[in-house]
DNA sequence: TGGAGATATGAACATATGTTCATATATCTG
DNA sequence: CAGATATATGAACATATGTTCATATCTCCA
């Protein structure tokens, strides 16, 4: 059972990928990290949208920035970061797959 | 990558865990399940805010409800369900160990 | 059947959140 | 330095969300 405080740290975690546009960032710097311009146009959305919540994410030590001239380069912050997502990835997978077989 | 639908699906998951009182009762039933009553003196919140909690955790088949006579017996839905969250709590875990050495 | 206990639900409210638009800041190049 | 490009930030707004209070529903037992 995790301590009050490690539990609100989860809460925390969970609710920044329980937004639909920021999790599609997520998973779009765990498959090939790019610069925000990329970003914005690999989801369709705009410079600022993509750029407020990429603040967050980066708060949150979700992802990791580094510039590179004039742009930012943004990649999944840590090892850790990426097992959670892909294991996420994982259960939600066999879910869906159970779903659709019954 | 996962698909469109399944990034959804990922999301309102996450966007269910990401509150802290309703990450409480999910992490409490994992633990122990328990009727309702139970759950909100362990929690110390009130009948009405846990039982609205539990609406939502049942609709997306986090929890399952069991009634038996006048109450009703809260646990995981699935192993899945389970299996992410101790992935979680552990992922967490080490996060905390970690920056608790720095 | 009536009342008590346990849970669920609805309305209302304050606050939080996601998005857009406009603009600021930073970096490079001529 | 001036202008262009890339990103960050602030204000504003509509909407979503968590919580409380009051009340309805369900279940058991005298």
């Amino acid at each position: 059972m995790p301590s009050e405080d490690q539990t609100i740290e989860m809460a925390e975690m969970f609710r920044l990928m329980g937004d639909a546009t920021r999790l599609r960032i997520i998973l779009a710097c765990r498959e090939k990290p790019a610069f925000v311009n990329e970003l914005a146009a690999r989801l369709g959305s705009s410079q600022s949208l993509i750029s407020h919540h990429l603040r967050l994410l980066r708060a949150a030590r979700i992802l990791k920035a580094e510039r590179h001239g004039k742009q930012v380069f943004y990649s999944p912050a840590d090892e850790h970061i990426s097992s959670m997502i892909a294991d996420m990835v994982h259960h939600v997978g066999e879910t869906v797959a159970e779903e659709a077989d019954a």
